[in-house]
DNA sequence: TTGAAAGCGCTAACAG
DNA sequence: CTGTTAGCGCTTTCAA
């Protein structure tokens, strides 16, 4: 401490704080030192003392992928408005991780929690714990319907609608869906928006059409190639996020068809990877910076605990690409 | 604190770390008092009192590409198994904002940093005082060469080089690389690696055949323009990275030329979004996630100040997919 | 075998 | 205007 270089302890952090009790000059002298001797005061002790880390914990299911790495961005931009860091832990899809991760940053005295959850993730004790000890908890993309916290969505349901509506007046009237686990909010908002496009372009819905699959490369496309192998099969293939939509296009290329001529795809993705993949894939914008910024928003929201729990909705817009462009026969 | 019921603070905590001096039925009722609280210590007291936060700063030039991200994860990873956390910025590309992580990341008191520079980054003071001041600092991808800091590469030489080879072999003689800023060590290792090749191929180097870009799509686009353009184009164009590959895919055939009949195309890239453009590229595995893991294991390595600085240069594979397979007329 | 007390770096009453 | 003191939660000598 500068006491060695002039006066008493409190004086100093007084005068570093620009107290009006200080004297203008002493003020100047020891903020001179301070910044000479580029003092920052110890967060460790002020963080014991305010009871206050000034850290967010942020579970994500994967950090290495475009999607959430990019919410990531998005959240650490506004956490660092705040002053605040963020600590990050995947739980690579699975409950057990998760846990772990909700265990560890709690350890880690975080002052909340902003999430993604688990594919796998049914019960939700760990959050209801939080949520009980009133720590701060945003959900987004996936979140716990049962819980009453604040989150941030992207609006699935418009998304499906609308790409249904598209394929419709492209020419095709077999629509298939690739859905994920029945349980995910994500997977049932764009079911809904499924039914309620085909509903509106008057075809029926075919249960064999939609499916349900887990996440993963290996399981869309798995998922795709059943499709493929119906009596009847798709014209075109919705894929509920980015993986699915490029496992899908993958291997329908594998069977020799041709994208969009035999079978249109599209699907939730961003734009890099969009225009990257041939054909170029139609797809409904994923706002992901966007959504990191919202839920570190309601965080910080609720931190001071001022608001009711919101949930917010993030309008989506449908980019056409080449993937879907064509004109079946059967128009 | 447990004292309430039973006795007094520092029995509490030394039955908590099974202290000898303890009677086993004591520490037992402790120890169980304790999780069913479930009580963690608090680590801002010990940090405070130990002088260590457990926290590792992480600085990347941006998070949302899965080449970044991957690391991050492999860093991660490492980083839990000692129970540490690390805590993620971003630069963007920009040296002010490098400088500003670091400034931040000191002043949260993280016990080191592991960094890949900004393309930007010429001057190296803000690391140079790292250094000074004892520092652990680990550097991967991009290093300083003028640093004696441990770092982890890629064998960008031998990538170039072997891509060079395998062009060659498939009748390629006109060879571009894309490379990015001089100053960076990836640029220039891997411009050796392409001399070494078209050496030992026996083709002549030709100055307008090399062309240094700023690593955005946008600059990588505008070379690929510019190589398309000469009197005498390329047949094969090398992307020093994937945001250039993918660039330069999306260039070529804007220009109506096919890939890889009228120009092969190959780059540092990972799995997944080689396989997912079309035609799926040629690419140099980038080892991320073992390049996560080493840079953090060198960390941990010069935190216990047991190691001279090591320089680990992790073997790349070249896997050869549809962009560069064919056979030129001029074989 | 256990308790008391000091101290990690800092702030904020409370005194002078 | 400035100094003293207590205390945030914990570990660790030093005493008992």
């Amino acid at each position: 401490m500068a006491v060695e270089l002039g006066v008493s302890i409190s004086t100093v952090s007084r005068a570093l704080k620009n107290h009006p009790d200080i004297s203008p000059e002493l003020t100047k002298k020891i903020q001179d030192l301070a910044s000479k001797w580029n003092y920052t005061p110890n967060p460790l002790a002020m963080g014991l003392l305010r009871q206050q880390t000034r850290m967010i914990g942020v579970i994500v299911p994967e950090i290495n992928t475009h999607f959430y790495s990019s919410i990531i961005s998005g959240i650490e931009r506004v956490a660092k408005q705040h002053g605040y860091f963020i600590l990050i832990a995947s739980s690579n899809e699975s409950v057990e991780k998760e846990k772990e991760a909700v265990a560890n940053f709690l350890k880690a005295r975080v002052e909340g929690l902003i999430v993604c959850i688990s594919q796998q993730t049914k019960r939700v004790e760990h959050f209801e714990n939080l949520i009980a000890k009133n720590t701060p908890l945003v959900f987004f993309d996936r979140i716990c319907e049962s819980l009453d916290a604040p989150s941030v969505l992207a609006n699935g349901h418009d998304a499906a609608k609308k790409i249904v509506h598209h394929f419709f007046s492209n020419g095709c009237r077999r629509i298939a869906y690739i859905s994920g686990p029945k349980h995910l909010n994500i997977s049932q908002n764009r079911e809904m928006g499924y039914f309620d496009g085909l509903r509106e372009c008057g075809l029926d819905y075919r249960t064999e059409l939609l499916v349900n699959c887990n996440l993963d490369i290996e399981a869309a496309k798995m998922a795709t190639r059943n499709l493929l192998h119906l009596n009847d099969p798709p014209d075109a293939i919705f894929g509920i996020n980015d993986t699915v939509a490029f496992a899908a296009m993958i291997e329908i290329k594998n069977c020799g068809l041709k994208i969009p001529k035999d079978v249109s795809v599209a699907g939730f993705t961003d734009e890099f990877h969009s225009i990257v993949v041939d054909p170029p894939l139609t797809s409904v914008s994923h706002p992901t910076l966007q959504m990191g910024e919202e839920a570190a928003n309601l965080f910080f929201d609720s931190l001071q605990q001022n608001v009711a729990h919101k949930r917010i909705i993030l309008p989506i817009e449908l980019v056409v690409r080449a993937s879907t462009l064509n004109t079946k026969e059967s128009i």
